[in-house]
RNA sequence: GCCCAGGUGGCGGAAUUGGUAGACGCGCUAGGUUCAGGUCUUAGUGCCGAGAGGCGUGGAGGUUCGAGUCCUCUCCUGGGCACCA
């Protein structure tokens, strides 16, 4: 195929040529790559989404318009997903790349020099959207494939070759884009679809023209719904031979060559008498020269007569070495296989794989949603079909962390580059659009470009080493875990950093004041007080939290506002008695615990303070109390008629009737009931009554 | 155009199954400590109101004893795909 020279990572473009493509045939496993979507449980939606999006799948019904052009007979083909429209046809539109498009100017320099115009565009998808829709008519026919009719051919710089059939039938009357093309070059227009007796007319497009309804002036499919007129239809083209049911996909093969020096080599050799011959197995992997110099004159393989000139494997006559290597998603999409496989040197993968496969949970960024996520999918179950593994899905759990955002900052001089300034160097003030700053060395303004992704161009990154420094590794970890869900996006805050090392530096000062007071000993919990028996609940409870959070939720953010908040009632606990001291232990060894994960370092230095000799990373997540869970009362929350108007104190044991009594002899709530009579009384229990008056 | 995710205080966000809206942190206000600033620390902090109380999760309706959460319509933001026939 010609394609676009410019894919060298050095050098000038170079003219367009003819050069063999590498294709991966992804298509074949189209239907199961969107069916197993629905068996990704834990994958987020987006994802699964985007990649049933990106395989696109179409159901239509593939139709044939025969032609006898100067004696040449044969028939053009088309897709479409409106056959119950098939009637409404009045012309039919091919890409400038289709064969009957080069017969017709072969034949008309007009249509020539329109189809070389086409060719010469841009090929970039996100122009072709944009670009005026234009067409010419080739001169030529076709036939009906049910009606007979004469239909003129036209090409059209909107149809796509790479899809469906690169040929398109033209229905003005239901169609917004063959409508408004019709309308440009005086095309019929004629109405085959009645929406539910809505209004139509040929004068300007409304947007129900589109939708599906019942046949008209369509003869024997007349009153036929979609769905039943396109079974007729194509019952009755397959009579003819002209037509059947058609699945298209807007997945494409994956094209892995690449002209780059610095890739997998493709193990082929080109024989001018075998053509091309795969290199045979006991002489793999073929190894790149490690001593070439890029000199942006081209492919550097290309000029190494070592690596180039190998006899052939078949016949043994002089040949050429492909010098095309491999695309490098297809590197990352097994390379999980083969850290599952380690210093095997005989075999690709063995049967370690099969054991530690699929990945239990994969991180990475939404970028990676699409491209290196489907492929790995596809390679896996190339794999597996190839007997190397058992599997069929790569990663079981799929979680797509967010970006970092920081501000960004500028100066554009009159003339020369524009320039970036760190915004840890700017003083700022202001929100939005009112937001103002000048650069603290030179005390001149700057201009604000809002927030974005880190880079180095714009310099808005925050050096981890910086942080690490100055706060320590932990200050760094808790705090880029501690504002928001691992999937948002979170923007950058120097005020948000010092809040999390003030946390740090809080434990740290409560567990030393704690140690200094000696050894303690274990709680008794039938001995405890009520503000100690109430503290050692919140520690249990915070435990399950922090464990669910972590272990399940992967809120990371909220596990440490739990911890944060148990940490609130610590400090406030006064009871310095034996058993006071007691739950005081207990609690900072649990909360030191619960953190090792987010904070190893400092909570490993903490342990030791309170008398630990382990190590945390051997520690087991400890089991809550669960008597130390239980409340002896509650409090449920009164409401009238919706409304919050008390909160009252029960025995957790007490039963409706007790806390109907005591919620209605509440002031709070008596006060809004006032003698009314009482029409409903709802009882959640262990945790509201609602009274209806 | 189609698909997906969102919209909650001054800010980041929490509210897990329809049941106390605003956890936790930042910021801010006042006090203590200090010669002063910072650090540290105590208290307060959704809005209106002296209070009682009222209002409040983009907007408008609806279901319900009860809605940030469910339904209908609508506005806005971010992301993905896009002349897909």
């Amino acid at each position: 195929q010609v394609i676009d020279g410019r894919g060298w990572r050095t050098g000038a473009p170079v003219e367009k040529r003819e050069i063999p493509m590498y294709y991966l045939r992804i298509t074949q496993y189209a239907e199961e790559l969107l069916a197993a979507l629905d068996r990704l449980p834990e994958w987020p939606d987006r994802v699964r989404a985007m990649q049933e999006n990106w395989i696109g799948r179409s159901e239509g019904v593939n139709l044939a318009f025969p032609y006898d052009i100067g004696g040449q007979k044969g028939t053009l083909a088309v897709f479409t997903t409106r056959a119950d429209t098939i009637m409404g046809v009045t012309f039919v539109a091919v890409a400038a790349e289709h064969p009957l498009a080069e017969l017709a100017a072969g034949r008309d320099a007009g249509v020539r020099a329109f189809v070389d115009e086409c060719r010469r565009g841009s090929i970039m998808e996100a122009d072709l959207a944009t670009i005026e829709k234009k067409g010419i008519a080739t001169g030529l026919t076709v036939r009906h494939p049910l009606t007979g009719a004469e239909v003129p051919v036209w090409v059209g710089n909107y149809v796509l070759m790479a899809y469906g059939e690169g040929a398109v039938m033209g229905v003005p009357g239901h169609d917004e884009r063959d409508f408004a093309f019709a309308k440009k070059y005086g095309l019929p227009v004629i109405r085959v679809i009645d929406v539910g007796g809505q209004p139509y007319s040929t004068d300007a497009w409304q947007p129900w023209y589109a939708e599906y309804g019942r046949c008209v002036n369509s003869g024997a499919y007349d009153g036929l719904e979609y769905a039943a007129a396109t079974d007729a239809i194509a019952r009755d083209l397959e009579e003819k031979g002209l037509g059947r049911k058609q699945v298209v996909w807007r997945l494409r093969d994956w094209g892995i060559s690449r002209q780059r020096y610095w890739g997998c080599p493709i193990p082929i050799i080109h024989c001018p008498a075998c053509g091309d011959v795969p290199v045979p197995d006991d002489q793999l992997p073929v190894r790149l020269p490690e001593d070439l110099v890029p000199d942006g004159s081209g492919n550097p393989l290309g000029k190494s007569k070592a690596f180039l000139d190998v006899p052939c494997p078949k016949c043994g006559a002089a040949a050429r070495r492909e010098t095309d290597t491999m695309d490098t998603f297809v590197d990352s999409s097994w390379y999980f296989f083969r850290y599952a496989s380690p210093g095997n040197d005989a075999a690709m993968v063995d049967s370690r794989a099969n054991y530690w496969m699929p990945v239990d949970q994969y991180i990475g960024g939404i970028e990676h949603a699409i491209l290196h996520l489907l492929y790995s999918r596809f390679w896996t179950r190339v794999m597996r079909d190839c007997g190397l593994t058992d599997v069929d899905e790569p990663f079981q759990r799929l979680l797509t962390q967010g970006m970092v955002l920081n501000e960004i900052w500028f100066r554009r001089p009159a003339t020369g580059r524009i320039t970036y300034h760190d915004p840890a160097n700017v003083e700022a003030s202001g929100e939005g659009e009112a937001r103002t700053g000048v650069l603290r060395s030179d005390g001149q303004p700057l201009e604000y470009g809002g927030v974005g992704t880190m880079s180095k161009s714009r310099r808005n990154g925050v050096d981890p080493q910086a942080l690490v420094e100055r706060y320590g590794a932990d200050t760094a970890r808790l705090f880029t875990m501690s504002n928001v869900p691992p999937e948002h996006t979170f923007e950058w805050s120097d005020e948000g950093v010092e809040g999390a090392f003030r946390f740090m530096k809080r434990l740290w000062k409560l567990v030393h004041a704690h140690v200094e007071g000696g050894p303690a000993a274990k709680p008794e919990p039938d001995a405890l007080d009520g503000a100690a028996r109430e503290l050692r609940r919140q520690v249990h409870q915070a435990l399950v939290k922090v464990g669910d959070d972590i272990g399940r939720r992967r809120m990371f953010n909220t596990a440490i506002a739990a911890a944060m908040e148990l940490y609130n009632a610590l400090a406030a606990y006064q009871d310095r008695s034996a058993q006071g001291r007691a739950v005081m232990q207990e609690a900072l060894d649990l909360v030191v615990l619960m953190l090792s994960p987010i904070v190893p370092h400092a909570t490993q230095a903490m342990w030791r303070a309170l008398g630990h000799s382990t190590l945390l990373v051997d520690e087991r997540w400890p089991e809550p109390d669960a008597a130390a869970l239980v409340k002896d009362t509650i409090e449920i929350v009164a409401q009238v008629n919706g409304r919050l108007r008390a909160r009252i104190s029960v025995p957790a044991a007490a039963d409706e009737s007790a806390v109907r009594e005591k919620a209605l002899a509440d002031p709070g709530v008596a006060k809004f009931v006032e003698g009314r009579p009482v029409r409903k009384f709802i009882y959640v229990p262990g945790k509201l009554v609602n009274v209806v008056v």
